[in-house]
RNA sequence: GCGGGUGUGGUGAAAUUGGUAGACACGCCAGACUUAGGAUCUGGUGCCGUGAGGCAUGGGGGUUCGAGUCCCUCCACCCGCACCA
């Protein structure tokens, strides 16, 4: 009988599902473990080959724990709340709710087709009201708390409230506040609570009248119609995660996480340590009786150097700064005014990325606290007002942006490093000795860092201060598709609606058009914007709401009670494993571990990290084919025939490079047929000139993207190789946390594995007289042999190191390995394939089912006992040692295992090719390591 | 600009702790079986060289008996940067 991959795909997944196979329970004698995925955003364009990766490798994962005896949680959801439903339903008027629905029943069916051991009664969907309801809830926590500083977390607000109606603070006794309004409690409170409201700049398109993302921003225009942006403020809400930075950092050392990862997370919070210095202004004016005064005002900067106090050249303050205004001379003032103009237009991340210097003097000077040197202030774009206190002091011959300004504004430099200071660049060195430094001449600059610092404090002229690169969340949005505030608004103060009265549902709309001044398009609902208490908030929350606490609701999907009961969390605890891509290093990662944190400090959790391990599967790329065609005509040349250049060539004529449908390609070979067919037809006419008897493509890889027609879909390989053969390709094309391009071609190698496998099992079917004639079972219960034994056992062991450390292409390799040696061993006995199908039963679920049930055995797979190494099976008597001469190998020789320097030497000296290559010198030393090679010095 | 990552045959890759570079596959070449093959099987396949041998892990330098692996330096490409999720 043939390996018949659809059949039995089908058969075992109705199987799984008849017989709730991977449904899971909260009650289990045997140990947890929970693996997670990160939850997919259900995009119109489906599945393609992407996805799965990591899917496949938690599923390995799941199914391998379950078979070492645990209870595994391997749930699946969707992140079904977001912007591009919103977009495409302004451009379609296609309800979110109705596109949304559509695309999770498309991922389901395809997600399902590849075989996965989810427990589908456990699925959540953040767009749903029985979820999101819970996810106000946790918002209203979050709105109903304060970070405590002294104890270093999360209290409820009415501990603060108590606290300022007893014994007030240093800006209100306990009688003020008694006193106060609500509105004025509230102004002091807000400034408190860790969801709050505040004003903040968003990217503001007049002509479209909206707020938009930053990717809908190119070149300070519009990605849409290519309006103008600038800057405007707007009420906006967040989140306090700054007070979580400390906790956040330290958190980090308690995670598996990747090395890489943890570093983007700590340079996300961008923790630093320095002070903050206030520098005298000095403007020059003339008054009324046109005297020569100086108007005087304090900047803050910020520094971690304050060591190179004495080096400052001159000050930067960022182009958004409060003191622009006042500060600007008469005579600067067009300059000024021009330049900032110009950066209204400019998003943070270009004015990093500027390499061409910019500024603009201000005409007014700041004054050196310690020794009274006039400075110039500056303006300049690479300042960011969002950080630190949005002016610096440059130093410029320890700084290299600071020195390119001085040198591009021919600015003189002050050296205080001596001649670590070449005059050429900067030199942001620690080590040096401090030159022309008043009090710090003399100091190594690391130990003047401190030394300056206190007298800054002892002077008042400064303070010690910790920074954090990371600001607090923007958490509201303006947009229809996400989670509505359960907020509601009454003369500029916001009262929260109580637990009970959730879900605040999302009202239906017919138009996805923003409200009035960039309110989102809520505003425009009248009988639901208004209510007899106020105005309802008519923004609603991002996409990261849902997700930075689902992996909590998996563990409890159907309490009406509570987002999760303490039994449930307390059970299922955090995150065992998570899968899921770079992408995510920082956003995600960071605000659902901000959000445990929360919950666990006000006792709704037991624990304060979600996600013990962390494994990130890289980015699967398209590879984009190509075919040319000769401009202007219907005629398309194969790639090598094309001269390349500027531009593209054939025959001295131009030819355009265009995409093409990768599935139409074999390989590079272009299927013409398929070709002329595709697109209705529309090249039905075309005209080849070949190469040999074919047309190749060009390549080139991209992003996978429909656009470039470069997507592949899991279900046309699902189809035409099986479920089994699909997941074992991807897991073979190379480690799981590497990003590579797709490339079809090669399944057909793991395919064959599948059939070689199934041939173990099955004589092959034959023809005769056009028949065709079923294979018969050929498996046997004889005993094995020692070396049959030794193949099982030497795979055992490699196929459990490997899927322990997520080496899956490796383990692959490993079974294909096995069932090579097996064949060669013609070894179809019981005893030695029961225990592969179970090692591969984690790797392609669907035939390892089969055939043990063709085996004899009852049930599922998943419930058998996994193997266990036995290394008697593998010792080795002996050893083939290289034998290096100076280095560079040139035999092999066998010696017992434990055969020891003095035993070897006399051997290896008297071998005819050391002999040869040794040309009658003596070695000087004989290197030999036990196990693993023999080296010899001449 | 800042941060992170990756560079090994024609291709995907392997080499887990500094110890036989290229396992396992794809592709290609030759052959067997077959009415047929997009089935199956056998052998070969890093590069140069007839050969002995030499050269090879992005480039250059270093440490070491020994480096893909460690150190320095340069180059190329990919990803992220706060309203995409």
């Amino acid at each position: 009988m043939d390996y018949k991959f659809r059949e039995i795909e089908e058969k075992w997944q109705n199987y799984w599902i008849e017989n709730k196979t991977y449904k899971v329970y909260n009650n289990s004698s045997k140990p947890k473990f929970y693996v997670l995925d990160m939850f997919p955003y259900p995009s119109g364009a489906g599945l393609h080959v992407g996805h799965p990766l990591g899917y496949i490798a938690s599923d390995i994962y799941s199914r391998y724990k379950r078979l070492k005896g645990f209870n595994v949680l391997h749930p699946m959801g969707f992140d079904s709340f977001g912007l591009p439903a919103e977009q495409y339903a302004i451009e379609t008027g296609m309800h979110p709710a109705e596109t949304t629905k559509k695309n999770i029943a498309t991922f389901k069916k395809q997600l399902n087709k590849i075989g996965f051991c989810y427990d589908w009664d456990r699925e959540v969907q953040t767009s749903s009201p029985a979820y999101y309801k819970w996810t106000q809830e946790i918002f209203l926590k979050l709105y109903n708390s304060y970070f405590c500083n002294t104890q270093q977390k999360a209290r409820p607000i009415t501990d603060l409230i108590e606290k300022y109606a007893t014994k007030g603070t240093k800006h209100f006794s306990s009688n003020q506040w008694n006193a106060f309004t609500d509105a004025e409690k509230e102004v002091w409170l807000m400034k408190r609570r860790l969801a709050f409201s505040s004003y903040g700049e968003v990217n503001w398109c007049e002509a479209l009248g909206t707020v938009l993302a930053n990717d809908e921003v190119v070149n300070g225009v519009s990605e849409r119609g290519g309006h103008p942006v600038i800057k405007k403020k707007m009420r906006q809400w967040y989140l306090r995660i700054t007070a979580y930075a400390d906790r956040l950092l330290q958190g980090l050392e308690t995670v598996d996480f990747s090395d890489s990862m943890k570093e983007m997370q700590r340079n996300w919070i961008g923790k630093s340590e320095g002070a903050e210095i206030n520098f005298k202004i000095s403007k020059p004016f003339k008054d009324d009786t046109n005297n020569n005064k100086e108007f005087s005002d304090v900047i803050k900067v910020y520094t971690t150097r304050p060591d190179t106090i004495f080096g400052v050249d001159f000050m930067v303050i960022a182009p958004e700064h409060e003191m622009v205004e006042t500060i600007i001379s008469e005579e600067q003032k067009l300059y000024v005014e021009k330049y900032i103009a110009y950066v209204k237009s400019r998003s943070d991340r270009e004015r990093q990325a500027e390499k061409n210097i910019s500024g603009v003097f201000t005409g007014s000077y700041a004054i050196n606290p310690f020794d009274g040197k006039k400075i110039p202030i500056w303006i300049s774009e690479y300042v960011l007002i969002g950080y630190g206190t949005g002016a610096i002091m440059a130093v410029p011959c320890g700084d290299e942006r600071d020195f390119k300004f001085a040198k591009h504004f021919n600015i003189p430099i002050t050296n205080i490093i001596g001649n670590h200071f070449n005059g050429l660049e900067a030199n942001p060195t620690k080590e040096a000795t401090l030159e022309n430094s008043n009090f710090l001449n003399g100091l190594v600059m690391k130990d003047a860092i401190t030394i300056a610092i206190n007298k800054l404090e002892e002077l008042g002229i400064g303070k010690r201060k910790v920074n954090y690169k990371m600001r607090d969340a923007g958490f509201s949005r303006q947009r229809y598709w996400g989670e509505p505030f359960p907020i509601i608004w009454k003369e500029g103060t916001p009262t929260a609606l109580s637990a009970s009265q959730l879900p605040l549902e999302l009202p239906h709309v017919e138009k996805y058009s923003p409200g009035p001044e960039g309110e989102g398009p809520l505003a425009n609902i009248q009988n639901w914007i208004n209510t007899p208490e106020g105005k309802r908030e008519s923004s609603t929350m991002p996409g990261y709401a849902g997700s930075s606490w689902y992996f909590l609701r998996y563990m409890d999907p159907e309490n009406n009670q509570e987002f999760v009961s303490r039994t449930a969390s307390d059970y299922w605890n955090s995150v065992d494993l998570y899968i899921g891509g770079t992408e995510h290093a920082v956003g995600h990662l960071l605000y659902s571990r901000m959000w445990t944190k929360v919950l666990y400090d006000l006792g709704y959790i037991g624990f304060d990290e979600p996600f013990k391990r962390l494994v990130n599967q890289g980015m699967i790329q398209g590879s984009s084919r190509f075919v040319y065609r000769i401009n202007g005509t219907n005629t398309y040349v194969s790639k090598n025939l094309i001269s390349e250049g500027d531009q593209y060539l054939y025959q001295e004529k131009k030819v355009d490079k265009m995409h093409v449908d990768v599935n139409m390609v074999d390989g590079l070979e272009l299927n013409i047929e398929q070709f002329k067919q595709w697109r209705n037809g529309e090249n039905n006419n075309a005209e080849f000139i070949l190469e040999g008897e074919k047309y190749i493509c060009g390549v080139e890889v991209e992003k996978m993207s429909k656009s470039k027609y470069n997507t592949v879909n899991p279900d046309d390989l699902c189809v035409q190789y099986g479920a089994d053969t699909f997941r074992m390709y991807e897991m073979f094309l190379g480690p799981v946390e590497q990003s590579k391009p797709w490339d079809t071609k090669g399944i057909e190698g793991v395919h064959r594995f599948l059939k070689k496998l199934w041939r173990l099992f099955y004589s092959e079917s034959s023809f005769s007289n056009g028949i065709q004639t079923n294979g018969n079972t050929i498996f046997t219960k004889d005993a094995a042999t020692s070396e049959e034994l030794k193949v099982l056992h030497k795979t055992i062991k490699k196929i459990d190191e490997d899927t322990e450390r997520f080496s899956y292409n490796t383990a692959v390799s490993a079974f294909m390995v096995c069932v090579n040696e097996l064949a060669d061993l013609k070894c179809f006995k019981k005893e030695i394939l029961e225990n592969v199908l179970i090692l591969l039963a984690p790797y392609a679920p669907h035939i390892a089912e089969e055939l043990w049930n063709v085996l004899g055995n009852e049930g599922s797979v998943l419930d058998a006992a996994y193997p266990i190494y036995n290394s008697n099976y593998t010792i080795e008597s002996s050893k083939e040692y290289p034998v290096s001469i100076n280095g560079k190998l040139r035999t092999t020789m066998h010696f017992d295992i434990n055969a020891e320097q003095k035993d070897v030497e006399p051997v290896v000296l008297a071998n005819e090719i050391v002999q040869k290559w040794l040309e009658g010198k003596n070695p000087k030393k004989i290197i030999f390591v036990k196990n693993k090679m023999i080296n010899i010095v001449v």
